[in-house]
This record gives structure tokens, C-alpha cells and sequence, in this order.
DNA sequence: GACTGTAAAGTGAGCGTTCACTTGAGGGCA
DNA sequence: TGCCCTCAAGTGAACGCTCACTTTACAGTC
């Protein structure tokens, strides 16, 4: 787009040196009110609009920072969370005038494939990355010079914003508790989120301990949070010689396939046993046998991550704080007492 | 980040013309091997990277492409879509170098705040819109100079990429036709989608048509994509004095609707009415009753969206053409033959 | 040997802002 | 009246890159 008016051609059609015109973009207050009217006037009858790139170069900072998202075709369950997250930052940073570049990643292929933009060229000024696993490329970020805020878990030493996980699990484990099971299985996460699923496997274990229960033995099994792997899970926990009344399923997806084999090998739901999962996604929401799960503060927690961003970009809070949002618990029709109480 | 390299002290470092480095930045093949190599040498030892906002002053153009996406609380189902098709446009545009900037709208509360950041800063070469419907605010985009791309439908004479919704719709109605349905009812969707809803109407009717039949009048009914908008739809459907044995809803979100009203008031699915959706969300194929949906090629729809707009920056194909993506019909078991034949 | 052509590298201006500093006008006060 | 102070606006450089043009070096030709 050549011939874009400019500060200098503002100026001049206003009669104004260009630093004036820079003023009232910027709304220094020492201009007059008659000064800024005939500018604004000028900008309006050219059209003027400040061109991003001058302002990133004098001032040496982009006012764009970058968001990373894992991008795995399987996760698809994941997707929920993951635009309201988006919706939550950038409704935060558009407010304070900063815009969000995204970058996908594939966690599997090729981990630092999202980074490795930040990483050739000076475009941002600092970045939010949803989802700390499997990100061994972090440090490479942060020796970078960039501020960087983890929505999730990093062992890195890092700003994190991340879901009450152990709370939350402690809220299901313990609404489990209270219907009168005991044998509850749970479908545990992959490795890669192996943080977050430490957190929530101590939440159910505090919440039997609290209840001065022993947490059963042999009633934890791994998923990788497809909905498939959650089919399998509940497969091995039904053969058991003594199965569970109830499935604890460490995200949505899973708690989807257990409940598809329950129906499938003619157990019900809840009736022969509960099913509980985690994320609270529409898929969990929507289906024909509503399930008990844990909402995530989506939306809050993509909005406090830019917050938290955009201060250290300000220098303010240089801690690298760790945040928690709470969890809601949802119970819906997949959780009933157990059909004899033990 | 002060005192970062430059290419002048690259090249001073190097021992050569800043003009030097740039080429070989750029990827200049003037440039002789001895001289590239000392100069990639100094880059990697003082840890230069190139300065976005630098080039794009000098360039004229940031390399940047922004991203509009609708966000609205209510319309959750569509996230399957937006984050595929997001990645898909992501990554052909990081295959060419360009960034993408994401905004998002309320279609309801504020439909063109999404483009007043457009609007009042210079920051995007140009723009991908998802979802051309409610979207007054297009034409000033197109005033302000900004080539865009509408991922769906639009009135306005712009360069559009949309899902084949008439022969998506058609191969769900020839479908139900085929298993022998004749009373078909329709939950249609909302005003704002009415040029994506009329393509889905035409191809439910060429349908009855090619099958030399006559579509049954009075079992259209409206919805707003909502769970709850099919959920009410489906109570008046089959209140009529003669209700469809089988009912298509326009999105999944209502499909999903439809399926738990028919599972409250006692119908068997597909046994009493088959149900079918449109979108192929996660929520259609991870519950109980999968839905018989269309998939949509969202991924390629994005990629696509962004190869278009890559190539109207470049100047190429400079057309508003019209891209036309087929949709895929997933048969799954909300359909069967109707109970009784007619 | 003088001339031309070409490939490789250098020079300096310019892109549109902001920053630090300077100028100028006007007011208050002795 | 003269001085200083304050507030509003102006001046010119700098930010880091690319573009258009120029220079240099060297080989080929007559």
C-alpha cells in the first residue's frame, strides 16, 4: 500500500510539526484543544492511520506478543478450552492495545517447530505458551531474553498460570466419596502432563485421606487422553477381579470412552457404575447422559496469563509467580450412588 | 531488550557492508560461499536475530496477517472447526514467513470490534474472516485497503472459501432418502447464516428432487445452532400431527439437541427417529448415539483461506473467486431405515 | 594494452515513528 | 521594565532494515 499518509503529511496538511501529531496519537495531555482538533481533523481528512512497524521500531518494542498452542490432530477434545483461553488473552491484551500472533505446535512431530519462529526473528515481545509438557525448547525462549508465562505446569523457572487441578480432583474424588464409593478408578493422563497429573492424582488421594479412607490399590490405570485410550482404560479396569463402581477419567475425552464401553458391554450409567471427568467440554456437556466433570476457568485463565504477561513486560511483578484458578465441579446424571454400599 | 546485534554490527563483526548480511539474511545467491559462511558465523556468535519491525518499514509491509474469528459464549460447538481451521491457516502461512494476528469478535454484542484494531493502527497485510455472516463492517476493511478473505459467505464482492454446504446437505438428505425416510424435518439455523443455510436448504431439496419426490412442507423449523435451540425444535417437530421419522439438523450442537429430547420423551434413536448433524463435531462422534454428520475440511479451509490471501498480497490472482470445499458424509448409528416403510 | 562486461560487495538515503532536547510565547513578580 | 518560570510546540537524530545505485575486481575480447 504506497502513498499512506504519515505523521510528517498530517502535520503538514494540519500546520503542525510532526511531533504534534505524535502527541495526539499518544494522548499526551499537554496539547491544546484547539491544536489537537485541527490534528484530528488532518488525520481524518487523509485517513491517516500510524503505521505499526514505525512505532515497533522507534520504540523498540513490537506491542505484539506471541501465544503457542499445542496442535496435536488426536487432542481434539482440547479445542474448548483452548479458544476460550485464546478469547480470554487477547481480550486482555487488545485492551491494553497489544496484539497476539499465534503459533501452533505439533507436540509430538515437532516441539519446538512454534518456537522456532520467536526464535529467527524479533516479532514479539513476549509469549504466553499454553500447555508447559513437552516443551524441552523453553529455555531456549527465556535465554532469548523473552518474558514468557506458562498456562500449566513447567519445571522451568517460569511464570505459571494454571487450573486448580489437585482441588479440583479432590472435589470429584470427594463427590464420589460422598455418594458411597470406594473402589473409584481413575483413568490417569500421559506422561507429557505428567505435572498436572500429579496434581490432580494427589486431590483424589487427599481427598480419601481426608475421609479416612485408603485409596484402593490397583485402580489406576493410564490413558492418553483420546477417547480411545479412556475405551481401553475401562476394558481393563471392568476386568478386574473386583471392579470399580465408579471411574474417575483425568479429562473428558476418556471419560467419554469409558462410558461408550459401559454402554457397549451393558452396564449403566450410572447406575452399575459412575463415570466422572475433567475439562467440562460441550462433548461432556452436551451428550445423551450429561457428565460429572471439572470446568476450568478458560477464559480467566488465558485473560490472567496476559495480564500477568503484560506486567513483566512492564517490569512490574518480575517474580515468577505461580497462579491457581479454582475448578468448579459439575455434577450431572453420570454419578449416582453406588448400587450396594459397601 | 536494548542493545540487541544489528546488521551493522554483524557486519562490522564480520568484516563487511551491512548491505552484505542483509543479502545473506535474505538469502541473496550473489553472495560467495566464503563470505556467507563468515558471515553466518558472526551471526550465530553475536546471536543476531533479524528485527520484524525493521524489515517491515523498509519493506513497507509487515508480513503479518490477521485473523478474525466470531466468539460467542453461546456458540461453543463451532471450536472444533475454528481450531483446525486456525492451524491450517497458521501453517501455510508460516511456510511462507508471515505471521498471523488474531482477533476475535462478539458477533452479537459488538460485531465490528474485532476491525477497529484493523482499523486504527497499520499492522496486517491483510485479513482471513471467519465467517462472513453479520459482518457490516466488511466494506470498510475493503475502504481501508486491506485485501481480505471470507471463510464463508459473504455479499459483498470479496474473495471467499467455504465448505460445499448445498452437496453436503444433499448427501445427508439423499441418505435418509435412500434408508427410506420421506418425513424428513429440518431445525435450519439462524438469520446470520442464512447464506450458508440457504446453500444447505437447495441441497436438501435437490435431493428430494433428483429422487423425483416432493419435500414434505411444514417441517421446517428454525434454530440458532444452540443445544437448547434443537432441544425446543424437536418438541415441536414431533408434536405435529404427522411427525418426521427422521430429523436433520443444520448443526451438531442442535442434532445433540434433538437426540436428548427424543431420549427424554422416550423415542428410541435410530429405532423411532433418525437423527442427523452437520459439522462433525467431537460432541457427534464421542457420544452414545454417534451422529450421523458431514465433516467439514476445516484444516483445508484455513490453508486454503491463507493461500489465497498469499497469493492476492503477491498480487497473483487477483479474482474474488469463490473456493468450494467438498464436505464428507460420516454415516454413524443415529440412521437407519425408518420403522415402518412408507 | 585499452575497452567492455559481469559478478560481488559497498554506499547512502529513506521507511514512519519516538526520544531528548531546544525554542518561543506568555505570565507573574520584584 | 526586566527577569525567570512554565507550558506548548518544534527540531533533528535515531531506531534497523531494504532499495537503488555505485564501486571494485577481474576476466574476456579485439
Amino acid at each position: 500500500m504506497p502513498g499512506q499518509p504519515t505523521m510528517r503529511s498530517v502535520a503538514e496538511h494540519a500546520g503542525v510539526s510532526h511531533q504534534t501529531v505524535s502527541r495526539v496519537v499518544n494522548g499526551d495531555p499537554t496539547v491544546t484543544d484547539a491544536v489537537r482538533e485541527r490534528v484530528v481533523t488532518s488525520m481524518s481528512a487523509l485517513g491517516y492511520r500510524p503505521s505499526a512497524g514505525g512505532r515497533a521500531m522507534a520504540r523498540g518494542r513490537t506491542e505484539v506478543v506471541g501465544l503457542v498452542i499445542p496442535h496435536d490432530p488426536g487432542f481434539a477434545f482440547a479445542n474448548d478450552h483452548l479458544i476460550r483461553m485464546m478469547t480470554g488473552a487477547e481480550q486482555e491484551l487488545a485492551a491494553r492495545g497489544y496484539g497476539m500472533l499465534l503459533s501452533t505446535r505439533e507436540t509430538a512431530k515437532d516441539p519446538a517447530s512454534a518456537y522456532r519462529r520467536f526464535d529467527r526473528r524479533r516479532l514479539v515481545d513476549g509469549l504466553i505458551v499454553e500447555g508447559g509438557g513437552g516443551t524441552a525448547a523453553l529455555p531456549r525462549l527465556v535465554e532469548l531474553g523473552y518474558p514468557v508465562v506458562v498456562i500449566g505446569y513447567t519445571e522451568d523457572d517460569l511464570a505459571m498460570v494454571h487450573p486448580d487441578d489437585e482441588g479440583g480432583a479432590y472435589a470429584v474424588a470427594q463427590h464420589l466419596l460422598a455418594l458411597g464409593h470406594r473402589r473409584i478408578g481413575v483413568v490417569n493422563g500421559p506422561p507429557e502432563s505428567r505435572l498436572a497429573m500429579a496434581a490432580r492424582m494427589r486431590g483424589v488421594h487427599r481427598a480419601f485421606t481426608d475421609a479416612r479412607l485408603e485409596p484402593p490399590p490397583g485402580l489406576e490405570v493410564h490413558g492418553d487422553f483420546t477417547f480411545a485410550s479412556g475405551h481401553a482404560a475401562a476394558q481393563r479396569l471392568m476386568a478386574l477381579p473386583a471392579p470399580p463402581t465408579a471411574v474417575f477419567a483425568f479429562n473428558d475425552a476418556m471419560a467419554l470412552g469409558v462410558l461408550r464401553w459401559m454402554r457397549e458391554n451393558g452396564k449403566s450409567v450410572p447406575g452399575d457404575v459412575s463415570i466422572a471427568g475433567f475439562d467440562d467440554t460441550s462433548a461432556a456437556v452436551l451428550g445423551e447422559t450429561p457428565l460429572t466433570s471439572v470446568a476450568l476457568q478458560s477464559v480467566d485463565l488465558g485473560r490472567r496469563a496476559a495480564q500477568i504477561l503484560l506486567d513483566l513486560l512492564d517490569g512490574k511483578n518480575a517474580q515468577n509467580t505461580e497462579t491457581v484458578m479454582a475448578g468448579r465441579l459439575m455434577v450431572r446424571a453420570s454419578t449416582a450412588p453406588p448400587r450396594t454400599v459397601i
